[in-house]
RNA sequence: GGCGACGUGCCCAAGUGGUUAAGGGAAGGGACUGCAAAUCCCUCAUCCGCCGGUUCGAAUCCGGCCGUCGCCUCCA
């Protein structure tokens, strides 16, 4: 395969520019995962959506990839959100609230939450990242690494805690643009509770708290990590001291991914990441989303209402990451349809013997497939891949019979922009699932006597009767086709 | 207050200096059908929020204005 660039857009740079692997064709990739505290919405995995594209992407080029996704099953704090750790613990708060009454403990909490998002994330066909570490299975890690931080001056022990000295680290700033000290004092100063503090922007790397939910016991005491330094000691034990690429949504740009550059950077005093990519939040129906509200959809509730996963998928990729992208029950409705279109290739590929995947060189799904791949590569614009994607569609159920050399190029085409964009494969899958667990619904046999019965009517012109009987099998989920070669039914 | 994004047809949306402004949905017309469904074919922005400027040439660059939204503050 020809050397290709990919092209991202960097926020450490702030350009679109190429993604350069330390290691030639090896990515090495990590992208921050949720806090398991609730249930997932859609808009968490918009930025998932973008980190598997980005592997998708990656593997469509010939590189191999390393990609870790964690998962964060450590209360922490609500109060985070100023690099410093106070505030009541998210764990605990949704432990003690009415949907938390069903849990034993924090940790059943985590469990259950944490098993809800993995479902969602394989339903919506996201690649399962080559490890997914939890911040509670790397205390060991956590503790050795602040101590390392201590002993190299960077860190300090007080009454409450150990604290990251961010006057330690110049750099400290670089990502997120917030080199204004002084502001970001004040902003501090609000939460601290740690007057022995040598700087009200410095964040806790430990905090002490014998009456903590989730506690354990460090040279400091019995407490609890930081936030950010669950991150920074998971990357660099399944991915090296210098990775290729960090990821994760945009709110995390600070304080989460600045600190973890500080602590990680102070530590082995190597460069932490090369290429830093944001996702944009996602909005729906012209809201922002977000857990406090409560607004939010999620994918196991849009499932129930009978989208498929991938037309989930297709919506929420359907708008590059970068961008602000409203999410709406319309362009849900409108990518189920392009799925179902996936499902008619499908089936006329079936009706062709499903033969293996083969394409001339010049054919014109390659080259739809080329220019799909092109548009990925362009810092990820899914926009213009799921329009060639659709491009292609078209010229596959353009032909009347799908035969030959002709359903050879479908499924090549289709393997090769699923393995792209994922939104297509789950479909085999599914059909025949849905085949083999059709019988507790009408089965086959009376739906080929309800035909025969139609098709009697029919030939004595009763169309009254013909059509009460299309009615019914429609309302049983079965839709009729009329063809020249007889009646084809299918499941809808 | 600091930082940033966006404003393209009825709707979603690509396009960031140069032939006919991608693609999809909706809509209208046609083929097929007993009528439908599915599928196919055709039509559907001389114009890109507004006003100036740069340029031989701008939706694309610059300035101003108006509007929508996001992050910095639970959040992916």
């Amino acid at each position: 395969m020809a050397e290709r660039t990919f092209r991202l857009y960097d926020t450490l740079s702030r350009t679109v520019k190429p993604l350069v692997t330390v290691e030639p064709d090896h990515l090495r990739f990590y992208c921050c995962g949720p806090t398991v505290y609730s249930y997932a919405h859609i808009g968490n995995f918009r930025t998932f959506l973008t980190s598997d594209l980005i592997v998708r992407t990656a593997q469509a080029i010939g590189w191999r990839v390393s990609y870790v996704s964690n998962i964060t099953d450590v209360g922490h704090l609500t109060q985070d959100d100023v690099a410093d750790a106070a505030g009541d613990d998210k764990m605990a708060k949704a432990l003690a609230s009415k949907e938390g009454e069903q849990f034993a403990n924090v940790w059943d909490l985590a469990r259950h939450y944490s098993d809800i998002f993995e479902d969602a994330w394989r339903q919506l066909n996201l690649q399962a990242p080559t490890v997914r570490p939890r911040a509670t299975e790397h205390m060991r890690e956590q503790i050795i690494a602040v101590e390392d931080l201590i002993r190299k001056g960077n860190a300090y022990e007080t009454p409450t805690g150990v604290y990251f000295s961010v006057d330690s680290f110049a750099d400290y700033g670089k990502l997120s643009g917030n080199r204004d000290r002084e502001n970001l004092q004040v902003a501090v100063r609000d939460v601290v509770q740690d007057d022995n503090k040598r700087n009200p922007a410095d964040f806790a790397l430990w905090k002490k708290d014998d009456k903590h939910l989730m506690q354990w016991f460090s040279p400091w005491g019995w407490g609890f990590p930081g936030w950010h330094i669950e991150c920074s000691v998971m990357a660099q034990k399944y991915l090296g001291d210098t990775i290729d690429l960090h990821g994760g949504g945009e709110d995390l740009k600070f304080p989460h991914h600045e600190c973890e550059i500080a602590q990680s950077e102070a530590g082995t005093g190597k460069p932490f990441c090369n290429h830093w990519i944001h996702v944009t939040f996602l909005q729906a129906e012209g809201e922002k989303m977000s857990k406090s509200k409560g607004n939010f959809y999620t994918v196991p509730d849009l499932l129930e209402q009978g989208y498929s996963a991938l037309a989930i998928r297709m919506a929420l990729i359907s708008v590059p990451y970068a961008k602000p992208h409203n999410f709406t029950l319309q362009t849900l409705r409108d990518c189920q349809g392009h799925i179902e279109r996936f499902q008619e290739c499908d089936r006329r590929i079936a009706a062709a013997g499903s033969p293996e995947p083969a394409i001339s060189e010049g054919h014109e799904l390659a080259g739809l497939y080329e220019e799909a791949l092109e548009a990925m590569l362009n810092d990820l614009n899914t926009s213009v891949a799921l329009a060639k994607t659709l491009e292609g569609v078209k010229v596959i159920l353009r032909q009347t019979t799908l035969a030959g050399d002709e359903a050879a190029a479908a499924v090549w085409f289709l393997d090769k922009v699923n393995h792209l964009l994922g939104i297509v494969r789950p479909l085999y899958v599914s059909l025949a699932e849905e085949a083999a667990s059709g019988s507790d619904e009408i089965d086959g046999k009376a739906i080929d006597a309800w035909i025969e019965e139609r098709q009697a009517a029919k030939k004595g012109k009763d169309f009254a009767k013909a059509d009460a009987i299309r009615d019914k099998l429609i309302a049983a989920g079965v839709e009729l086709r009329d063809t020249p070669q007889g009646v084809e039914w299918i499941r809808r």
